[in-house]
DNA sequence: GAGTGTGAATATCTTCACAGCT
DNA sequence: AGCTGTGAAGATATTCACACTC
């Protein structure tokens, strides 16, 4: 028999795209309540996110019913209602490895910790870096992860090393029993099953409009 | 009558998701190349993609057929041919919007030019920014994008100004005509049907690792 | 023998259409 | 009357399985 779930999980199989949705859909959402408007239809809000409205109400079903019929969603309630299915409802102690230049851009997002997700901690492996202050935070040698996940427990990592390096940053992170990892360097991992990684590939996007604009120009 | 094309395109509709493989594909190709690696089945490229055999197949054929029955792919013939068939085989003039932590950060960024992506302009409407030099380029008032766009003849355009500047930004970049956006802005922006936009948010990414995380520790 | 290219089968995702609540 | 929640239908994408070629 199943845990308890802290929220109703209808089913076990969510489409990956319906959790990308998920996360648009806060997005659109967080802006609406910024602006004042308190209560919207899946129409209204899907026109807002270029979907369809049964997509919505779909991806929405798959954690429970937040609608109101006749009246549609109280949008602070479904904010609170999709963050807590999809876990972010509480802060995520983060760290990051490899500071260059990407790496520091992101150490200085305020948005980052905004949104929910802390990094508590810089790591890279140059004895150049070691020891400088990025952001509040000193750059440690990479071989003193493991032992700072443990005192700070936290729970995912960020790689933003060159490529040739990603696998090694994972490998300590993994050491260092972390189970969700965003990539930005343009490299496969390789990690254990109960590793999650995610890809931030800025070229993937670039390669994908430079063939829709090619594609565009020969018709 | 269509024109005739650089290749042979298959089919009018590839899925989206043929194209960002394919995109992975040339980046594990490339490795390989590096490696010295000269022919390779698609079954070992699956392995080093992790996707399916027959996927491989299946979206290089939208494009051709490049492989040699009984023994496989040329490497370098292949990347050369995906690169062609994604129209990333010349270099791609772009610009980029918003000279903040991540506009500089991509502006230092040298795989960009080694990619194919030349960013030859940057622009900002911050007064203390204009003037400065980033990366040996002058940031520039983005009153003046159209102008150097027409000058330059540049292709896409890069978003990295917050969320509330995007719709901003992408207005300067359709009238300058631009047909290709890459958003790194957490927010949606609207364009004419003929400009393509891609976007990235890195915290949808956050937010799908919080998910499966959550989700593994409650099974 | 080995491995591609591809139609057919399967699985997955999206949209429709409407019953059912407020 | 209006809008959600959802089974059924439709569209898309993925995988299988094998004919075909080198």
């Amino acid at each position: 028999m199943p845990p308890k779930q802290l929220y109703s999980l209808k089913s076990e199989n969510i489409p990956r795209a319906t959790i990308q949705r998920l996360a648009l859909y806060v997005q659109v959402l967080e802006d609406l309540d910024r602006q004042g408007t308190e209560v919207i239809s899946s129409e209204l809000l899907a026109k807002a996110c270029t979907v369809n409205p049964s997509q919505i109400r779909k991806d929405l079903a798959y954690f429970g019913e937040f609608g109101v019929r006749g009246v549609g969603y109280y949008i602070k309630d479904l904010i609170g209602a999709i963050k807590q299915s999809l876990g972010v409802d509480h802060v995520w102690k983060t760290v990051l490895v490899g500071v260059g230049n990407l790496g520091r851009a992101l150490l200085n997002h305020a948005e980052f910790r905004l949104r929910g997700f802390d990094i508590i901690g810089a790591f890279d492996c140059d004895p150049f870096k070691i020891g400088e202050q990025v952001s509040g935070l000193e750059v440690l040698c990479t071989k003193r992860l493991k032992e700072k996940v443990h005192e700070l427990d936290v729970n995912l990592g960020i790689i933003t090393t060159p490529p040739e390096r990603a696998q090694r940053a994972a490998n300590h992170l993994v050491e260092a029993n972390i189970h969700g990892i965003l990539n930005f360097a343009p490299a496969r991992i390789t990690v254990p099953d109960y590793v999650y990684v995610e890809y931030v590939d800025f070229f993937h996007h670039m390669y994908s409009l430079a063939f829709h604009i090619t594609l565009e120009k020969e018709r």
